[in-house]
DNA sequence: CTTCAATTGTTGAACTTTCAATATTTTCAA
DNA sequence: TTGAAAATATTGAAAGTTCAACAATTGAAG
């Protein structure tokens, strides 16, 4: 008899598979939300990284907002186009360039703030305070664990 | 004094971002590991779906892999092109097209298993056998909870 | 039956992402 | 202090994805 082993799991059983099945879903019901302001999930996340008014280097952002490098140039582009956004030279490190948001980005954030929260209210409606709570920390934790 | 809502609330602290931020960091090492026979992960995921043996439309397969119709076709024909898998019509209703693995194809889904297999192993040692078993039913209750 | 709507898959154009190479500035060791 | 290595951001070409339109087939209502 053959030795029992994990190689022909269904892929439905896979961590890595359910992560990216769940993360699909509710990045597409968010990305919905967000469309009513014609704005992708990643600018989303841009202009909350830099609502607190500080500024940000594209390294420091990139890693933020789950972007590589190269991807965030272009799209911190367009949004300097619509001038949601803007760069200034950090002037202790003249290599480094610093992100700041707009008046205009703070409006349209604060506009996308509450339509992500609607998303979040319809999500523990469905799913319940507990279990969204407690995938919370397990997603924390193994972030922690895979670094 | 303003009123208290969610709405500042760090990106950090979303669902959607946690999971897109679990997601990729996943994502990246199997990546990394499927790497060594350079293979694509959504690859591996439609030759583990076809490695049933049965013929699976484009549409079934697309919904299973987590890619969208144009972008499967695609990659469907580069897989073509590598012989891991054959297009057949389905006789039964002529709109359709059935996917099957090739020899080749079953050759490499194997190797690509024990990749996948490997990085499973890795995450149950530094995350813990409880709490990936946990996170796994809370993912596809949230899955569940979607539709 | 016949015709019109729905289903299934592909295609081409537009757009986005990625990889590798580049330019600039800073760091640090000799 | 100088020169090599590291860090930071951008660019251009190549590759991939997406959107909208299309083609083919089936289903179903009149």
């Amino acid at each position: 008899m053959a030795k029992p082993t994990k190689a022909n799991t269904p892929i439905t059983e896979h961590l890595a598979y359910l992560l990216a099945q769940a993360n699909r879903e509710i990045n597409r019901q968010l990305e919905l939300r967000l469309s009513k302001e014609g704005v992708p999930v990643e600018q989303w996340r841009i202009l909350k990284v830099l609502s607190d008014g500080n500024g940000h280097s594209m390294g420091e952002l990139a890693e933020a907002v789950l972007l590589n490098h190269p991807t965030l140039t272009k799209m911190i582009d367009r949004m300097v186009s619509d001038t949601l956004v803007y760069r200034l030279q950090d002037p202790n490190d003249r290599r480094k360039v610093l992100m700041f948001i707009s008046d205009r980005g703070k409006v349209l954030c604060k506009k996308l703030n509450s339509l992500a929260v609607d998303q979040e209210e319809h999500i523990l409606e469905s799913y319940g305070d507990k279990s969204t709570s407690e995938l919370k920390r397990l997603l924390e934790s193994l972030i922690d664990s895979s670094n």
